[in-house]
DNA sequence: AAGTGGTCTAGACCACCGC
DNA sequence: CGGTGGTCTAGACCACTTC
């Protein structure tokens, strides 16, 4: 436990699970200074990491208070499948069904700012959750991020990443319903026709640098995407 | 502009604009402290404002950087059919189908914590974009919150809520792929088993106080969902 | 009026990056 | 090694809620 306020956060954590219930009211800042022997702005970057947690919130001039537990979802993260499906309680598994060099598309080339044409990896892998078809997931790379002859089948594309010295930082996800054409219905195990969830992300290392575009298509029946918003308090 | 950071905030917004390009770095903080004559903190504060926006980022030890123009999204935000809409560049209008008191279901109950067959305002709209169908609307609120005598037609319902003291601070919202049945598709003007984009949402006050249950249903050809994520560097 | 969170100051030291 | 952002202190005053 390196910071102070990760110890205070974490012991916040501790007296929420263990003696308080949704909308109690915390200790007030002051008194946590003095329980954890801090200064105030330490409490305060602990209470800010548990209100971007979703675990607490505060009201100005009256107190900071345990949030409901059945809404507890906080902002979604740049998770892989497999990190994905895990918080979903799934085990998740992938056939590899193409794994090409192949010329960007226009909108590949757009979305990477690298020229039409330009030299991709590109890895289509037929997602599974517990053995059970859950997506369809198209990857595009430039070629220098990743070339195809270096991509290993048996190691995690995003660990590849981090050791080349791309580790993703941030992405643009585009949420879209579409119908299952003939072969992605055939993939997924469903009708033709079928509404599906396609999600487009462009991710990009913590430099800005584009490092990969990517497109899944989810099985409606299976996959939902879930989201916790606040209103923007314009001042 | 009442806070120093906010001053600060907006400064350092006009030098972006005015003469910084993507990836150029900022000025230091301690140096933005002299410029704007403030402490560290305050500049801190706004800076994290700006990264917050997806304006700017850190690279500890190195410096704070102006991020890509294109990819500018900020995390979502609660809006209303209409902000939304406006945000998008069209003029949202609506046309009520339904306005009437009905019990709630069991998973309208669930979802806002009150008794099965308890009371409730619903509200049914068809939403419009440049006078385009959009989407269908169905909200349901508690009838203490909002009795069905006490809406008004010609005020957002937004706004009522508001001057009844139940402004909405957060809410939690599942993203769903569907096809349309025969009365919906009609209503949007597409053909019956068309995909569509199924938002459902659970709204909150400040206090956790559960207000509003709402489910959209979207035209998928108009209507996409965009967010921007970042990676949990788990400490 | 008392107590709360929100903003702000003027310092200090640490961890990391790049030369 | 110098400069950068990240953490932290010990105060102060302000804005808001509650009684």
């Amino acid at each position: 436990m390196a910071h102070k306020y990760e110890t205070v956060a974490a012991g916040i954590r501790d007296t929420i699970a263990a003696s308080l219930r949704p909308h109690d009211a915390l200790p007030s800042e002051r008194d946590l200074m003095s329980v954890y022997g801090v200064s105030r702005m330490t409490v305060r970057q602990a209470i800010a990491k548990l209100v971007d947690e979703g675990r607490v919130y505060n009201i100005h001039g009256s107190g900071t208070y345990v949030g409901s537990t059945d809404l507890f979802l906080k902002t979604p993260k740049l998770t892989s499948f497999t990190e994905d499906m895990m918080s979903r309680g799934f085990a998740a598994s992938s056939r590899v069904l193409a794994l090409t060099s192949v010329p960007a598309t226009g909108e590949i080339a757009r979305s990477l700012s690298i020229p039409v044409d330009s030299e991709c990896t590109h890895i289509r892998r037929l997602r599974l959750a517990d053995e059970n078809p859950m997506a369809i997931e198209d990857v595009y790379l430039p070629r220098e991020v990743l070339a195809l002859e270096d991509f290993k089948l048996t190691e995690s594309l995003y660990s590849q990443l981090d050791r080349a010295g791309h580790e993703l930082h941030r992405a643009e996800q585009e949420i879209q319903a579409i119908a299952l054409d003939d072969e992605q219905s055939r993939l997924l195990g469903v009708e033709p026709g079928t509404a599906a969830l396609a999600v487009t992300r462009v991710s990009s290392s913590r430099r800005g640098q584009l490092i990969e575009y990517a497109r899944t298509i989810y099985r409606a029946d299976r996959y939902t995407f879930q989201l916790a918003v606040t209103r923007e308090s314009e001042k």
